[in-house]
RNA sequence: GCCCAGGUAGCUCAGUCGGUAGAGCAGCGGACUGAAAAUCCGCGUGUCGGUGGUUCGAUUCCGCCCCUGGGCA
């Protein structure tokens, strides 16, 4: 494999960490985090982080780097990547990606637009706004000073409708003009391989499952239990499972409620990763993760 | 064994005074440029328990059978 990096995508709990890990190992490489919530410090079981055990075989980057009280972006993301980049290359060791976050990957191989970060107080100011008058009032607003803007999103989509409108605020050009200003992807001459793991929607959905039950008694209770204080506008209170094991702690929900929230909802955001993929990544190789030794044919065949 | 109430979508149910049927949830498809595990859009997926009968036509009415729940013994 004469390659700079490689690239492992995959919907939530298909097995990409336990391939990228392999691979890395085997490439002598290191693995690098492109999944938005496998970033925060205080869930990694939730969230289905690299263990100890992992990490003590081959050095791992962007994971738990920045705490769930905090804030993070794509844009933040691709700079954290472009930095674990230089130094996996200063290590002389290639960096494997892997996550399921398909815009991180976006932000890897085709670059977001070339723009300014949006001031903490405009995004708060904004959201209060948002809060206060609705999507549909606030679309409205947006379609006065930036109809064109306006015209590519529906009222009733109020985080790209806020999205636009801060950046309006922030800088006075309308976001669609931002865009059309390309950035330089993080990952921009480097030769890549590309997979996206793929495996049918039934034992897919079964995987998760199971491995919510172990994530329950491996911990994740009392994860769930020490974020009870989160700010929920922050991403990391979207954290899957995090509610319903809130819920449940708080005897609100009964176990097998809460357990089965948790995971009809991480089923359909698998869907979403999959549709994401399919559209996407067209061009990543797919490999069936779904054969008990996946894992040791994909290195056969590529290494 | 007898009586009563049910058997309709994956689940919970509605409905058809006889013209092959919808709602919620689940599910499926799609969009996606700095909150993306987010946000948004679209789609009923069905031997109406089985089998005879009446009828131009039965998921609907009638008979028998099967299954489930409750009651009486």
């Amino acid at each position: 494999m004469t390659v700079d990096a490689v690239l492992i995508a995959g919907p939530t709990a298909s097995g990409k960490s336990a391939l990228a890990l392999a691979l890395a190992e085997k490439l002598g490489g290191v693995v690098i985090n492109a999944d938005s919530m496998q970033v925060y410090a205080e869930a990694p079981v939730l969230t289905a982080a690299p263990d100890a055990a992992a990490r003590a075989r081959v050095p791992h980057f962007l994971y738990g780097h920045v705490s769930a009280r905090d804030g993070y972006s794509t844009g933040r993301y691709a700079i954290d990547a472009a930095r674990a980049l230089q130094e996996a290359r200063a290590m002389k060791r290639i960096p494997v990606f892997t996550g399921g976050t398909g815009l991180y990957f976006t932000a890897l191989t085709e670059g977001l637009s070339d723009m300014p970060a949006i001031p903490a107080a405009v995004r708060a100011a904004t959201r209060a706004l948002l809060a206060q008058i609705g999507p549909q009032a606030l679309h409205a607003r947006l379609a006065e000073r930036d109809p064109a803007g306006a015209a590519l999103l529906r009222p009733t989509d109020p985080q790209r409708i806020a999205r636009a409108w801060e950046v309006l605020q922030a800088t006075g050009t309308p976001l669609p003009e931002w865009h059309k200003r390309k950035g330089r992807p993080v990952l921009a001459g480097l030769r890549l391989a590309k997979f996206v793991l793929d495996m049918p929607r039934d034992v897919l959905r079964l995987r998760i499952a199971q491995r919510f039950e172990a994530m329950v008694e491996r911990g994740g209770l009392q994860e769930a239990q020490a974020l009870m204080d989160l700010d929920p506008a922050l991403p990391a209170a979207r954290l899957l499972g995090l509610r319903p094991l809130q819920a449940l702690a708080a005897g609100d929900l009964s176990r097998g409620a809460a357990l089965a929230r948790a995971i009809t909802d991480t089923g359909r955001f698998a869907k979403r990763q999959v549709t994401w993929f399919r559209h996407h990544m067209s061009d990543y190789g797919r490999i069936d993760a779904s054969v008990s030794n996946f894992i040791t044919k994909t290195i056969d065949e590529y290494v």
